[in-house]
DNA sequence: GTCTATACCGTGATAGAC
DNA sequence: GTCTATCACGGTATAGAC
C-alpha cells in the first residue's frame, strides 16, 4: 500500500531536505528562503506541508529521541551484568548515531531558543542520566574503575561518541562499517590508547 | 599603566559580553539587539567599537585558536618521547579549553556561514593535523595501539576532550581543577575506563 | 500542490545630535 | 561614547489564484 513512486512532497520527504540544510547551516542560520532553493519548491508550498520551521526541528529531534530511547529498552540493556549493559548501549548508541546521523547530529546541536530545542534538550537530559545510573551500577559491581567520578566519566564517554556526528560520514557502499565502528569506539572507551596491557 | 576601572566599553570588554551571549543563544541566533540589551547600552554604540556582529566572532576564535596553537610551541610537545608529546598536548588541550572556556566553545560551535568562520574551521583542521601527526609516531614507536585506525582514535580522542564545552563549568573557587580534570581525561583516554588491569 | 504577491516585523547597519 | 531616529533588507508566514 506504500506508494513507491515521489514525484511531490510530504511532510516526511521534505524533512529530509530540511534536515539536511539545518545541519549544513545550522538550524538558525537556516531561512525558509534556503529550504525553499533546497528542496526545489516556493516557500509558500513549504507550508501546506508543516506549519512552519519549527515543526520541522520537532520532527527531526523526535526521532533522534525516539531511536536513543529505544536503546534502553532493548534487552541487552535490560538484562545481564551492568558492565554488559553499558557496552551494549555504548555500542548501540553509536549504532543509532549512524543510522539516524542527520537527525541525531540536530539533536545534538540545539541550543534552547525555542520551546522545541528546550523540550529536546530535556528529554536528551534524561536519557544521560539513565546512561549514568547504568555505569554507576557496575561501578558498584566493581567492573568499572572507581578512582574517577563516575558523572564525569559518563560524560566523557558519551563526549567520544556523540562526537561522531562532528566528522563521521557514512560510506555509500559500507553496509557493515556501523558495527565496525561500535567496536573500536567501545574497545577505545573500555580498554584505553596504550598498547602496553 | 593599566586602567584598573571600567564603566565604558573597550572592544575587549565588549568581546566578554557578546561572547557568552553567542554561547547561549548561537552566533546566528544571537541579534545585535540581543547584544545591545546584554551589554546595556544600544545597539548603535556598539557599533563605535567594533566593525560588526562577524568581528566579534573573528576576534573571539581568533583568540581560541591562539591558545590551542601556542600548546604546539610548549617544549612538552616538541621535545621527549612521541607517547609523550601526545599525552602532554592532551593535558594542556583540556587546561586551554578550560582556561579559554567560551572563546573555545565558539569555535568549536561555526559553522562555516560566514567568511570568518570558514577561516576558523580551516585552521580548527590544521591544529587536528598537527596533533594527529604526533599521534601516528607514537603508533609507530609502539606505545598506542595500532590495531585501530589511528586517524579514528585522534578523532574519538579529541571528541572526548572538545566535549567538554558542552557541560563543564568553572567552579568559583576551583583553582586547580582544570589540572585535575586534565589528569582524569588523560587516564581514560589512555588507559580505558575499566577497573580489570 | 504549487505558485505569485504581499503583510508585517526584526535584522544589521548608518546618520547625526549631544 | 552614547543616544534616538531611520534605512534597506530579509525574515516568517498568509491570501488567494490556478
Amino acid at each position: 500500500m506504500t506508494t513507491a513512486k515521489r514525484d511531490t512532497y510530504t511532510p516526511e520527504t521534505l524533512l529530509t531536505v530540511a534536515v539536511r540544510v539545518f545541519n549544513e547551516r545550522g538550524y538558525d542560520g537556516t531561512s525558509m528562503e534556503h529550504l525553499s532553493k533546497a528542496a526545489g519548491i516556493s516557500k509558500s508550498s513549504i507550508y501546506h506541508h508543516v506549519a512552519g520551521k519549527e515543526e520541522l526541528l520537532r520532527r527531526a529531534v523526535s526521532r533522534a529521541l525516539e531511536g536513543l530511547f529505544g536503546i534502553l529498552d532493548e534487552p541487552g540493556a535490560t538484562r545481564g551484568r551492568a558492565i554488559e549493559r553499558v557496552e551494549y548501549v555504548t555500542r548501540r548508541t553509536v549504532e543509532v548515531l549512524i543510522a539516524e546521523l542527520p537527525y541525531v547530529t540536530l539533536l545534538l546541536r540545539v541550543r534552547g531558543n525555542t520551546k522545541a530545542e528546550r523540550w529536546a534538550m530535556e528529554r536528551r537530559r534524561e536519557f544521560d542520566q539513565r546512561v549514568a545510573e547504568l555505569l554507576k551500577a557496575a561501578v558498584a559491581d566493581g567492573d568499572l574503575r572507581s578512582d574517577v567520578d563516575i558523572r564525569l566519566a559518563t560524560r566523557l564517554l558519551f563526549g567520544m561518541v556523540n562526537s561522531l556526528v562532528e566528522w563521521y560520514r557514512p560510506q555509500p557502499g559500507g553496509d557493515a562499517e556501523g558495527e565496525q565502528l561500535a567496536d573500536t569506539v567501545v574497545q577505545l572507551a573500555f580498554e584505553g590508547m596504550r598498547s602496553d596491557r
